[in-house]
DNA sequence: CTGGGTGCAAAAAGTTTGCAGCGAC
DNA sequence: GTCGCTGCAAACTTTTTGCACCCAG
C-alpha cells in the first residue's frame, strides 16, 4: 500500500480540497449513499458542497479507488467506501431493503464465470435481486 | 400454463391493441433492447408508437410477467423477454459487452442466500459485472 | 357507447457541462 | 502566480405525467 489518499491526490497533480474530504466523510458516515444523500449530509456539516461537486468528487474517488457505486434499482446509483465494499448486495423487489452479505456466498459463481467462460467477477459491484425473508410468498 | 397473453389481457380488464403487439413483437426479436431502442425498431415496422407508450406497453408487460428488465451500467434499463430470461447477463467493464450464460453457474450462490440469509434469489434478474476474457489483465 | 389507451407536450429526476472566479500549492 | 477546483446555471438524458382525443370491446 502506498500513504493516505491526500498523498496520492497530490501525487496525481489533483488537490486536496475541503470539498472532497467532506465528500469522503460522508460516504464513510453513510455507507450507503446516493450522490443526493451525500450532498445533503455535508450539508448538514457545513456550508455546503454543490451537487454538481459531489458528483465530480465521487467521480474522482472512484477512480482513485476510494470508492465504488452500484445501480440498486431504479433510482439514482448509491457510493460507499470501497473499503466496505467487501460484500455483495441483497435487494428485496417487496419491500425495497437492501442488505449486506458476505462475498464467499459467490464463490461458486465467480469459480464457474471464470472456468467457463474467462470472466473475472467483480465481485464488490455485485447485485442480487429477489425476496427477503419477510417477503417470501 | 394459462392461454394467451393477448387473453390474459383481456381477463385483467386491459385491452390488445396494435401498440403492444408491436412493442412485443419488438422485444422479442431485439432480445435486448432499451426502451428508446424497442421504439426505433417498432418504426420501421409501423408509422411508429410514441415513447411514452413504448414506457407505459413495456410497464404493463412486465406486470403480466411477459417481460423482464435489467440495469446494465449508466445507461437507460434492458428489456427482453421473460421466456429468454433464463440466463444471467455478464457486463465487461472494459469493452462494454454483455453476454449471457446458463442460470446454473448460480446455483450455489441461490442456495446460500436461501439458507443462510433466507432470501429467494431472482436469478433472471442477475447481473454481473466484471472483465471479460478479451479484457483480463 | 364507454372507459381504457395513445400521442403530444410539459415536467420531473438524475447527471453532465461551460464558464467565470476562487483558492491550494 | 498558476492552474486545478468550485459554484452556478443551463443543457442533456431518461422516465413520468396531465390531458384531450381515439378506438377496442
Amino acid at each position: 500500500m502506498t500513504g493516505t489518499w491526500q498523498e496520492e491526490l497530490r501525487a496525481k497533480g489533483y488537490r486536496v480540497t475541503p470539498q472532497r474530504q467532506l465528500v469522503l466523510e460522508a460516504v464513510t458516515a453513510l455507507e450507503h449513499g446516493t450522490p443526493e444523500e451525500i450532498c445533503t449530509a455535508v450539508q448538514r456539516t457545513a456550508q455546503g458542497v454543490n451537487i454538481s461537486t459531489v458528483y465530480r468528487t465521487l467521480e474522482l474517488l472512484e477512480e482513485l479507488g476510494l470508492v465504488k457505486h452500484t445501480h440498486l434499482g431504479h433510482g439514482p446509483s448509491t457510493y460507499h467506501l470501497a473499503v466496505d465494499a467487501e460484500h455483495v448486495h441483497l435487494v428485496c423487489r417487496g419491500c425495497g431493503a437492501v442488505s449486506d452479505v458476505r462475498p464467499n456466498v459467490a464463490d461458486g459463481l465467480v469459480e464457474a464465470l471464470r472456468s467457463g467462460h474467462g470472466f473475472e467477477t467483480d465481485v464488490q459491484h455485485l447485485t442480487v435481486y429477489g425476496l427477503c425473508r419477510d417477503c417470501r410468498p
